[in-house]
DNA sequence: GCCGTTTTCGGCCCGACTGTTTTCAGTCG
């Protein structure tokens, strides 16, 4: 898939631009990258099968960047692009991403200081030749020192569920403050994006000095960045920064809503305010200089005309128009989720034994739950043979009649093989409740054998569920190459499920997959792959990353009863036959 | 370069902080 390639591309070349001194063009091709960056379908596809025309339909995407665009689909690269590149010494964007640095003070060390990498930045900080620059001084220097060594140190984003934890537990140290009001997280930890940036956490109270102390006297401090009596930042251990912001009870809100949504949905948020003769900013919804809203997130949306949309769904990725519309989604809730479709017992690569993990799922209120232990080629995750099966088939059984209130349900998660056919013959996929058919090896298949090995897969009639669809591990493997909208329409024509892997590193089906998947009527189950009981707590995750994909409870197929569950395994299934 | 229930031309989100300046440009979120 080259679509995050190209975007990578126009990013690159918005800074050039930007360095260049260049106006507004910057900004275009940023919001086209954007737009490419969050379409679900591979950019090749769409070109083939609507030309330039359709490549023009991109959200930000013009005539021009769509003729760019076709140019670079035909030949891998765009004559325009590459004399833009010339035009300036490579290196010299990547000294924009130092903190303290912008496109105009690169320029000037550049042109004075001959620096344009990184490489040079550093020489030049060693011999202090930056403090005696016009417009420079000794605190600059001393910034840019800073913003060099967390550069260095790598700009990779946490992970949400080790993200997650860390602000929690902030957040409940400070709520034991008695003089902090109210308090939360915002950000994209409060959108659940799959990886995160750095923390935002927000406070109202009456004696922010000792709340600011407190906040960056804490353990997990590494270093204070910034301290001051409206905003502190500073970095944890974990590596990752966190900024508490105290404010106003009258802008708390305002500044909620500011904080959560990305940066495309609040500028359309903003345009919407504009429209109506309002100006929005942190502090509240303003008309002239009169503040009309700005206590609470509900009165600022309710203000523009707009219903308020969960975190989740502030992407600009429409919901802001099906908002305006009343068409927001009734989105998938934790509470919702009735059992797990895909979890790991100690037959195979799991650690806890089926017994602990039926009455742990019992405990948190499922009525159902399968397990899916690998299968015999999985040979290094222990997987199971057809005599270890019969074995977990009979435990199963017995554990079933002794348990109350919580169904094991007998599943596998099978792997597809290079050619496409399982891991399993027919006739034992079909004493299976639940068959979960994943890709764990030939990750660097082409695309197109890639998408047949697992459109084959799908058209067995055994199989439920296709399992992390992607394959991808964040921060660590990109997803394998596969026409996922191809995927998709099999599943939809052959009723299959597509998972959504709650695991933190993976969290696949990303979210406009979700998205897409859904509109196409293609149901999605949301499941741990827990490998012990403290994994079931990963749920929340998959949740989330369904309610960013617009899912709603009918579309999740975990949120049905037993009983229903069952009905629809036996008709989905028979449809197959 | 993109885009249009104000516009096919003329706009393009808003505010704070910082450090370097003598009134503000650059950077960040």
């Amino acid at each position: 898939m080259k679509n995050q390639e190209i975007a990578a591309l126009l990013y690159e070349i918005a800074d050039i631009l930007e360095l260049k001194g260049v106006e507004w063009k910057p900004r275009a091709y940023r919001k086209a990258a954007q737009g490419i960056e969050s379409l679900s379908e591979d950019i090749a596809d769409i070109y083939k099968k609507g030309g330039v025309n359709a490549l023009n339909e991109i959200s930000g995407v013009g005539e021009a960047i769509a003729r760019h665009v076709e140019e670079y689909l035909h030949s891998g690269r765009v004559k325009r692009w590459e004399e833009i590149k010339k035009s300036i010494p490579r290196g010299l964007a990547d000294l924009m991403e130092v903190m303290g640095l912008g496109a105009k003070r690169a320029m000037i060390l550049y042109k004075k200081l001959k620096i344009k990498s990184v490489a040079d930045l550093e020489r030049a900080l060693k011999q202090h030749k930056i403090a005696k620059l016009s417009g420079f001084g000794a605190k600059s220097e001393e910034n840019i020192a800073k913003g060099l060594e967390i550069f260095k140190r790598g700009k990779e984003r946490m992970l949400l569920g080790d993200t997650l934890p860390l602000a929690e537990e902030i957040v409940e140290r400070l709520k034991k403050f008695k003089e902090v009001h109210k308090i939360a997280y915002a950000g994209s930890l409060r959108r659940m994006k799959e990886t995160i940036g750095d923390i935002d956490i927000l406070v109202t109270t009456s004696k922010p000095k000792a709340v600011m102390n407190f906040f960056t006297s804490m353990q997990k401090v590494e270093r204070v960045l910034a301290k001051g009596i409206t905003k502190s930042t500073v970095l944890l251990r974990q590596g990752i920064q966190a900024d508490l912001r105290v404010l106003a009870d009258n802008e708390y809100g305002a500044a909620l809503q500011y904080f959560t949504g990305n940066k495309e949905h609040n500028i359309k948020l903003r345009e919407v305010a504009i429209k109506k003769g309002f100006k929005l900013s942190e502090y509240g919804l303003f008309k002239g200089s009169r503040k009309v809203a700005g206590r609470t997130e509900e009165e600022i949306y309710k203000k523009l005309g707009i219903r308020m949309m969960p975190p989740e769904l502030r992407e600009d990725t429409g919901e802001i128009e099906a908002a305006k519309a009343g068409k927001l989604p009734k989105l998938v809730e934790l509470k919702d989720i009735r059992g797990d479709l895909h979890v790991h017992s100690n037959y195979s690569d799991g650690s806890d034994e089926i017994k602990k993990l039926a009455e742990a799922a019992a405990k948190l209120g499922y009525e159902y739950l399968a397990l899916t232990d690998h299968s015999k080629t999985r040979a290094i995750a222990r997987g199971l043979d057809e005599k270890r099966l019969q074995q977990q088939w009979k435990e199963i059984d017995a554990l079933n009649k002794k348990l109350r209130g919580i169904r094991i349900l007998k599943g596998t998660e099978v792997d597809i093989l290079a050619d496409g056919s399982l891991d399993y013959s027919d006739k034992i996929l079909q004493k299976f409740d639940i068959v979960v058919a994943s890709i764990h090896s030939g990750f660097k298949t082409a695309q197109r054998q890639m998408t047949e090995r697992v459109i084959k897969a799908l058209e067995n009639k055994y199989v439920t569920i296709f399992g992390h669809p992607t394959g991808r591990l964040l921060n660590r493997r990109p997803a394998y190459e596969i026409d996922i909208e191809a995927v998709f329409d099999v599943a939809a024509e052959k009723k299959k499920v597509l998972e959504v892997d709650a695991f933190p590193d993976r969290l696949d089906l990303k979210y406009t997959h979700i998205k897409s998947a859904v509109e196409k009527g293609i149901k999605i189950s949301i499941d741990t792959d827990a490998h012990s009981i403290n994994h079931f707590a990963f749920m929340k995750y998959g949740v989330a990353q369904a309610r960013r994909g617009w899912a709603e409870k009918r579309d999740v197929i975990n949120t049905l009863s037993l009983k229903e569950l069952l009905g629809y395994l036996e008709k989905g299934q028979a449809k197959g036959l």
